[in-house]
DNA sequence: AAACAATCGTTGACTTTTTCAATGATCCGT
DNA sequence: ACGGATCATTGAAAAAGTCAACGATTGTTT
């Protein structure tokens, strides 16, 4: 079958024009990734999105439920559930708004804290294997890279 | 309101630690694209996916299904969908594979390559406008190292 | 050559996710 | 105090994703 490594062979269609497009590489990107990050996840009860919520309640940023929704892209709605299903398993809760009673802060709880260490170690490791064909200084090149995508 | 540009202004939340997970700059930088790409192609009545693979089958590598089921990181079934509306708008035909009479090969027709010039210029100008923040010369890194990342 | 397991595209059922409008509570400007 | 806007929440409808089964065909084993 010819020479074969250990890494992820090349499809025959990369060779398209598309295989320039960000769009289809992000998408790909992304694709392969979430499914890793989930499985790593998985140990811990949690999901990419969960996650990133309860990250964020592990800030200290005390994040509204409106703000989860704009920074993670969600419908508000859908992070109702989010937070619902975190707050079940008690590593979240909501806190009321500080200038705004309509508001709901989501703030973590020290359960919460722990399992977050722990998940975000294996994720780490996640992360790190998928971006394995990039060195140290490609890996932080490609996060800058994307975060003044995205920010300027 | 304080000092306003035309960009997008730097959330709060960006300053957590989830600002620096490649997994959650690549859905975010892929959802706001998909928003936009898919804005700009529906002129032509096609979606990020179906674009993918018009132009898969205007390339001439004669991609097959499951081929492009691989590469795009989908269910088969997603495919034949996707396969199916683009041969009754007349864009796309499926054609016999010729090693393996299993599989049908994806190719353009005239109409679908006519479709495909005009909607990928609509798209270039689309990804310039995502990733306005960034110069020439990063707009490359990033593709290259979305590239490397995926196929070393 | 006959039998067997594997693969391709397709279908249909099922689950999950996304989208959207409506609601009560609260905020803000007038 | 009034009216319009925003917040979280609910529930319903639409879209997308997942998965197992099928006929046709392939490659392999015997």
């Amino acid at each position: 079958m010819g020479p074969q490594s250990t890494e992820v062979e090349i499809p025959r269609l990369a060779a398209a024009k598309i295989g320039n497009d960000v769009g289809l590489l992000l998408a790909k990107l992304h694709a392969t990734g979430s499914l890793l990050n989930n499985k790593a996840l998985a140990d811990y009860g949690l999901r990419e999105r969960s996650f990133s919520v309860l990250t964020l309640a592990c800030s200290g940023l005390e994040p509204t439920q409106r703000e989860l929704a704009d920074f993670l892209s969600l419908d508000p709605s859908q992070v109702v559930s989010l937070v619902d299903d975190l707050e079940h398993r008690g590593l979240v809760k909501r806190a009321q708004g500080k200038q705004d009673r309509r508001a709901k802060i989501i703030v973590s709880t020290a359960e919460g804290r722990r399992i977050h260490t722990k998940a975000r170690a294996g994720l780490e490791v996640c992360e790190q294997t998928q971006l394995a064909a990039l060195s140290e200084d490609e890996n932080l090149q490609l996060r800058a890279l994307l975060k003044k995508a995205l920010w300027g």
